[in-house]
DNA sequence: AAGATTAACTAAAACGATTTAGCTCCTAAA
DNA sequence: TTTAGGAGCTAAATCGTTTTAGTTAATCTT
């Protein structure tokens, strides 16, 4: 039933290093073997065991993915980019996700290598603030990748979105819509995402010699809709008057709205928003939400691709180059921010 | 810097066995030895080899989890369910996409078994047509759990949705709301959850006395909200009226709101529509839409719970269970069958 | 005080692959 | 007829754990 190489050896009269070579195309197995043992193979159903051979090539072609959450559109979408270039490179993946956790982050990061992983995937958790466990994969000569949640000063490749330019043009949006009371619900404070977002906003109002009124800035902790549709109650109860509002979440956004129009409120006239990532739901809702396309399947793509490279670097050179790639965001007009002017 | 329990063995002046039997808490071996042992470990960040431990102990830990597409809010949810009990149970898991193709499933299931997972959990591809596979992921005695889109001839565990229950269900909601004129746009022919989906859909027109009319059964493969609003154009085109309409899935049902609302017509009181998966779009779109909810993260949770019992069972009996269970859906009522009777 | 028991270890084989070094032939050149 | 070279294999070590079957020394029993 179970077949090993040693079985197959037995079988057709031949050596485990003779059937193990014939299988990975060693150039000194004649052809007439090859065939004869890879007809065999199959004709058996042999199952090569690859922890067995980790043993030896020190490599599982496996990638550990870290997710802070997975019921995301967003996240989703860089599973699927990384996924699809794991699947064409022959490369399996681990998954986990941190729920927002540092502890569970770096639960996972220390049974993924234990898992041998050939690199670690990452985005952080919102409240991970010490990175010894980033520090922990590299000492380990496992390669890292951080993406989207990304963290400075680890050294070591990251992929994310310029958040300060896409923040800048969000709220440069709003401006232009003709909006000066512009609100910001920014994400926790940690997050370098959320930081940028917020200095991107700032430097937006800076430029259109708008003052920046901090009450005018609400923190989301979980970028919810719950808690956007609570920001917004809570700002319009304090009566701060406002004409747009830059949403670090799609989700958040929503929830504003839904607070709006229960208000009353006309969106885009009275009071114009934008959200960001845009998520399906945004183009459903009504009215539609103005966005900011965070391109996640290529980030994931791209996370991958930094990988297979930061690979082959170490194989053939045996160095590192960690590279930090920043993709372009764009802006996704609807009618959230659709204003007559 | 990279260090094996040969070295830590040295170390301390012990042997490797004792190490081990330390650090997996063999009773043979002195409290006070393992306390050194384990805070010298700790020291020296020992990451243990688990691809060399199940060279001995046969197990992994690990599970592969096979979903047809994964940028679905439908499977994430549903790997958040799993990846919450494979988490809380010590499990990696292992994950890919068959991209709805049988050919890259097939992939997918024998690099699965080349890693040696202690079991799989899948949901499969549209167009799997034949089993072959399925029955090797079970004579290579790896514990087989299909979810959602299952083979009811295959010998092992399942979970799903009663789907026969929940297409009447949401077919009989339409009566009930008094349309008479109930067309269906159902998946693809193959799919087990598509034919059950629309026999429940026969089951209730029948029981209510309603005329089958095959014209009003329209295929959609995909279950895209372009095929919904081509669908949805394609019936109003050939001029059969409607006063009801069920969908394979909430985006199918989104695509035909949306062309119901280019032509105008009022929904829910011209017609009645209801979905499937109660994705969150639903939730946000105008009107709200009607949809069956299919309880996504407990059937995740459900599938691994199944294969923790499964493992059980053939670790204490040597044998399996094979259970099968159903779980109950939930109508939710939204605006888009709100109706003033 | 001698034998039995127990606590706390160790030795060594085993898991299934890969890979280095070496061994046979066989052929071709000298 | 040697012999050098190459083609096509094999032997055996190795990777890092686990686990069975001891072994040793200390303690208990009578």
């Amino acid at each position: 039933m179970k077949s090993s190489l040693k079985q197959i050896a037995k079988a057709l009269n031949l050596s485990t290093a003779g059937v193990s070579k014939a299988l990975n195309d060693y150039p000194d197995i004649s052809l007439a073997t090859k065939k004869i043992v890879k007809s065999y193979v199959k004709k058996v159903g042999y199952k090569a065991n690859n922890q067995a051979a980790y043993l030896r090539t020190r490599k599982t072609r496996t990638i550990g993915v870290i997710f802070p959450e997975v019921t995301n559109h967003f996240f989703s979408e860089i599973l699927e980019g990384i996924m699809d270039q794991a699947q064409k490179n022959n490369y399996t993946l681990i998954i986990g996700h941190s729920k927002e956790s540092m502890d569970e982050e770096k639960r996972l990061v220390n049974q993924f290598l234990q898992q041998k992983v050939d690199g670690i995937l990452m985005s952080l958790a919102q409240n991970t603030s010490e990175f010894s466990h980033l520090e922990d994969v590299v000492s380990n000569e496992t390669i890292l990748v951080l993406f989207d949640k990304i963290a400075r000063t680890v050294n070591c490749s990251k992929v994310s979105i310029d958040d300060k330019k896409a923040g800048f043009n969000a709220t440069e949006h709003l401006i232009k819509k003709g909006c000066s009371k512009i609100a910001h619900f920014r994400g926790d404070l940690n997050p370098q995402n959320s930081i940028d977002r917020y200095l991107g906003y700032r430097e937006a109002l800076s430029l259109h010699n708008i003052n920046y009124d901090a009450n005018k800035v609400l923190i989301s902790r979980k970028g919810s809709v719950k808690e956007g549709y609570l920001l917004a109650k809570k700002l319009y109860e304090s009566g701060i008057k406002i004409d747009g509002l830059f949403c670090v979440t799609d989700m958040v956004a929503l929830g504003a709205i839904r607070f709006f129009k229960e208000q009353k409120i006309d969106i885009p006239n009275e009071i114009c928003i934008i959200g960001f990532s845009k998520t399906m739901v945004g183009s459903f809702v009504n009215p539609s939400l103005t966005s900011i396309d965070q391109k996640a399947i290529k980030m994931g793509k791209m996370a991958m691709k930094l990988f297979i490279s930061e690979e082959k670097m170490l194989r053939t050179e045996n160095r590192l180059e960690n590279q930090y790639l920043e993709l372009k965001t764009k802006l996704i007009k609807r009618e959230s921010t659709d204003k007559i002017l």
